[in-house]
RNA sequence: GCUGGAAUCGUCUAGUGGCAAUGACAAGAGACUGUAAAUCUCUCGGCUUCGGCCUUCGUAGGUUCGAGUCCUACUUCCAGCA
């Protein structure tokens, strides 16, 4: 069983600790999004001195390239990125249903590459596998999206999704029971005798590398609630997903924090406090982390920091700015005097804005680092002041500065 | 100097007499939440009571119901020949 320490509890609101094979993840958290292994436009050198603590790949995309098998070949998702701490894999199941010629039955589904047209098929169990070759400490189990917000597809996606998750957790069982995936030729931290590190306490700030590489014993499952905007359905969800044998959870199907804070309220009230929960998909928004957190969710993952970033929409503590727009051409200031990131520390807004709009490179990297450093470091500091008593005040604090106006 | 060719909205560019006029870039703005996203959308001559009105295709004339498109002259540029 995932080992979690809760350190504080304020209502549903919590701080804790996962112990993972890679690492401890101090929550809140947000995780940062690395769907093909990689955070897109960041080394991961530059991810750990940011301040990330764990990241969530996709197995949907690592499936396609470069093969579960190839990443396992490689010693796991941790090694063969060089993240060496926390890792996440995402089901895929997100975005098949996503894609244009899906075809959804009670064994699974079956789709097209979207990149060669490959017709391909995964099930809850080729999820389950995949996600054990690829080797990160969390999985999530397969689950089927609504393909409307109407109460019938609601409940049939939830009612589907409970079906596939007793066959994950089968799965699941029987690849770390039977040890059907080995990584042979390595040994794991834990087999040499030697406490699994974080990461950035190598003697080159990297981490340990071989004697990182992931125990095949230690992967671990999140069961996914879901139910949509139906907190009855939520409800339903959460307690079929709250009595079977997983380590943690991921509540999905969220898409705005209009509401969130109710459907959190049920799904939380059920779920069993000493278990992680992480809020899918997540982050875009500030109000996001803050709900979440304040609603019982441990850690988050958003592709839109980082997104967004390469498209030029920062993160500032009055609100998301467009560094391409034409007032920021002689605007000498930092982007965020009070960041320290290594973008506010050495460039300024002027600086950022040629960059964007000549199209550097250089542009979408410094645009990424502050921004997942904005919300790493929003969501950790929302975990100092649930630890120190503070959260209600910074979160007034806060949210009343970024969405004034 | 002669002979050809060319001048279109910031730039390049399309344009058989019915055009406020093509496309690209640039510019201006918006979107982005478990990443088919270094992507996508909108605006881009002026005014507008949103029906239109006005001014535009080097300059000045002309032909024509109608000219960016045809004719004349001029200006500038390019190529070749002197």
């Amino acid at each position: 069983m995932l080992k979690f320490d809760l350190e504080k509890k304020n209502g549903l609101m919590r701080a804790g600790v996962i112990h993972t094979p890679h690492g401890d993840i101090k929550t809140p958290c947000f995780v940062g999004a690395a769907t093909r292994a990689t955070v897109k436009a960041l080394t991961m050198r530059q991810m750990r001195d940011l301040g990330s603590q764990a990241i969530l790949a996709n197995t949907y995309h690592l499936i396609l390239a470069p093969g579960a098998d190839l990443i396992k070949e490689a010693g796991g998702l941790a090694e063969f990125s060089s993240w060496h701490g926390p890792t996440f894999t995402d089901s895929g199941g997100f975005q098949i249903f996503s894609l244009p010629d899906v075809k959804i039955d009670e064994n699974g589904a079956k789709f097209k590459s979207h990149i060669n047209g490959d017709k391909l098929e995964m099930t809850p169990e080729s999820s389950m596998r995949a996600q054990w070759a690829i080797g990160a400490d969390i999985h999530m189990a397969f689950d089927q999206l609504a393909k409307s917000e109407n109460r019938q597809d609601m409940e049939d996606a939830m009612h589907r999704t409970h079906r596939w998750l007793d066959r994950c957790v089968a799965e699941h069982q029987r690849l770390r029971d039977d040890g059907d995936v080995s990584f042979e030729g390595f040994r794991s931290a834990a087999a040499r005798g030697e406490a699994p590190s974080a990461h950035g306490d190598g003697p080159d700030g990297r981490g340990p590398r071989k004697e990182c590489c992931h125990h095949h014993m230690e992967q671990y499952l999140y069961a996914v609630v879901q139910g949509g905007t139906f907190n009855d359905l939520r409800a339903e969800s959460a307690k079929y997903c709250a009595s079977k044998d997983v380590d943690g959870f991921g509540i999905g199907g969220v898409f705005v924090a209009d509401g969130m804070d109710e459907m959190l309220k049920t799904v939380n009230s059920i779920l069993p406090e000493e278990k992680p929960r992480h809020l899918l998909g997540m982050g875009q928004e500030p109000i996001d982390l803050f709900i979440g957190a304040e609603y019982g969710c441990d850690t988050f993952d958003c592709v839109a920091p980082t997104r967004m970033a390469r498209n030029g929409s920062l993160y500032t503590l009055d609100g998301r700015i467009n560094i391409k727009n034409a007032k920021f051409r002689n605007d000498f200031t930092p982007l965020m005097p009070e960041c320290d990131c290594e973008c506010c520390k050495n460039y300024n807004r002027a600086y950022l804005h040629h960059l964007f709009k000549t199209d550097e490179i250089t542009a979408k990297v410094l645009a990424s680092i502050h921004n997942e450093h904005f919300v790493v470091k929003t969501t950790d500091k929302i975990r100092e002041s649930i630890l120190g008593g503070t959260f209600a005040e910074y979160k007034k604090q806060f949210l009343s500065r970024y969405y004034k106006k």
